[in-house]
RNA sequence: CGAGGAGUAGCGCAGUUUGGUAGCGCGCUUGGUUCGGGACCAAGAGGUCGUGGGUUCAAAUCCCGUCUCCUCGACCA
């Protein structure tokens, strides 16, 4: 069968990857642009996977006895810039209210970026011994960021994620509550996303603006490129002391705080697509997907198909599969195409000779491959998914780690990512050699490698003091 | 922000060079036949040509501005 026969509506994913991107985000009716520049509207079907994100995350923090607030959307401007280097990081992109109620506002106001300034602010407020902490807050909401450059998902002016703060008495216990939130995004991404991820420490070139260290995890994208798929920072006490979040210790002393923050954002959907999706589109792992199953029914308007479809879709809800039943008008030849694009993990065929033979033709979306189960067999359709998600899994992090080449020198870094992979890399640690590295290969440094050690700077040659991971990055 | 491309029916496009009745395919609606990998027949509906201004008897078409999107680069928690 020739390559495509089916897919005559996006791009080839090996030719042209970002175009590939673009049509299967719109096509399949995940995202639509909104009429501002760089906004996006996330449709159902993307707001679903959203959804189950949310709500697998969300579960996480409150396991690890994390609380939900709400702060406000709007920052008065001088919060920003009390803290020297979080203004300088984030002033060239934030949007301004100077304007309300049809006057001009005293003092201009940030739409938020983030919200470590007016979270710092009332954590001041909130926080007086050291009964009160440690204090850990989570929001959901949106932040607003006036990117030059914009993509459905992976950067977009204004987009959805959660943000977690927390104030701790001392720095030993905010920097391993960091480490904790980087672990626990790591296995969330393994067991919801099915997706693997590099996490370690980011040089000061790539950390947050105000932090003390910045955590990432890094995740291979199909074109080898790398995507931050969330970051987890240390503060030290630089928060804390800009909005005075001070506190009178168990020796009486007044002290500050330590701040630690953490994010993950709907950039995680574009991770899992560009991760999984294939030439027919998206391949949603199970946990997220709006419909694990779709049920095609085969000449649905004979006698006892569409009743046989609905049995079957019962018995699949009884055992708490999410699923889609298409009996729409269109030919299965039709839906098989189009649910294949949408991603649905699995997709049972059911007609006359299935009914017949008490059988249904399951097909997997990851593999395509079909096999016959016994009818209304929901078990085995449960097992089946579980299966689809560890084998999603499996494949992504072979393919990540076959593509992770070491580079001794520039050429074989450049020669590494212009061909698609990670290179593991030794470095001096000297700003000046990272930076030519970013112009010579167009690579940055993602994380520390603390598994191997290289032993020369791959850029100087002196003696390595680290060992980094550079790509290629969205 | 720099270079290149695009905006005409829900989607994909032609028409712009050389100004003169708004077109095609798919989709959509209705009726019928179909249904195991993008079915078929028949009849319909659907447009201030991104937007603002200008030139002209006349603008999708020519001129100026502006907005948005796509690709590459620069920038980027």
């Amino acid at each position: 069968m020739a390559k495509n026969e089916f897919v005559k509506d996006i791009a080839d994913i090996e030719e042209d990857f970002p175009q590939w991107y673009t049509d299967v985000v719109l096509k399949t009716k995940l995202v639509d642009y909104g009429p501002v520049k760089g906004t996006m509207v996330i449709r159902p079907y993307g707001y679903a996977i959203w959804e189950h994100i949310q709500s697998e995350l969300d579960g996480r923090f409150k396991a690890m006895g994390v609380e939900n607030a709400y702060f406000p959307m709007l920052i008065p401007m001088s919060f920003l810039t009390k803290e020297a280097e979080h203004v300088e990081g984030f002033a060239p992109e934030v949007a301004v209210v100077t304007h309300a109620g049809g006057a001009k506002l005293e003092e201009p106001l940030v739409v938020r970026p983030t919200s470590e300034t007016i979270i710092g602010h009332m954590f001041g407020k909130w926080v007086e011994s050291w009964r009160d902490l440690p204090l850990r807050e989570n929001q959901w909401c949106n932040v607003m960021r006036w990117e030059k450059t914009t993509r459905p998902f992976l950067r977009t002016s204004e987009f959805l994620w959660q943000e977690g703060h927390s104030v701790y008495e001392t720095g030993e216990e905010a920097e391993a509550e960091t480490l904790k939130m980087l672990a626990c995004y790591a296995d969330f991404c393994k067991e919801v996303l099915c997706m693997p991820v590099l996490t370690g420490r980011k040089t000061e070139k790539e950390k947050f603006a105000g932090a003390v260290a910045t955590y990432g995890m890094e995740a291979m994208m199909h074109d080898g490129k790398s995507l931050q798929a969330g970051t987890t920072h240390y503060m030290g006490q630089n928060f804390a002391k800009a909005f005075g979040v001070q506190f009178t210790g168990k020796d009486g002393a007044l002290q500050y705080g330590y701040t630690m923050s953490y994010g993950v954002s709907t950039r995680l959907i574009g991770a899992l697509i560009m991760t999984h999706g294939d030439a027919r589109g998206l391949v949603l792992p199970p946990p997220v997907a709006p419909f694990e199953v779709v049920i095609v029914p085969i000449a649905q308007k004979k006698e006892g198909v569409l009743e046989a479809t609905h049995v079957l879709k019962q018995a699949l809800e009884n055992a708490g599969v999410r699923v889609k039943l298409d009996d729409s008008d269109n030919s299965p030849g039709w839906k098989f195409n189009e649910w294949e694009m949408k991603g649905v993990p699995v997709r049972i065929e059911l007609g006359p000779r299935d009914i017949e033979g008490g059988k249904m033709l399951v097909c997997r979306r990851d593999t395509l491959e079909k096999t016959e189960f016994a009818l209304n067999d929901a078990a085995a359709v449960k097992e089946l998914l579980s299966r689809i998600g560890k084998d999603m899994y499996a494949r992504a992090k072979a393919r990540m780690e076959s593509r992770i080449v070491p580079a001794e020198t520039l050429d074989e870094l450049l020669a590494g990512v212009e061909g698609g992979n990670f290179v593991r890399a030794g470095w001096c640690g000297d700003r000046a050699c990272e930076d030519k590295v970013k112009t010579f290969a167009q690579a940055t440094a993602r994380v520390f490698d603390e598994t191997h050690t290289m032993s020369a700077c791959v850029c100087c040659g002196k003696k390595a003091a680290h060992t980094l991971f550079f790509a290629r990055a969205y």
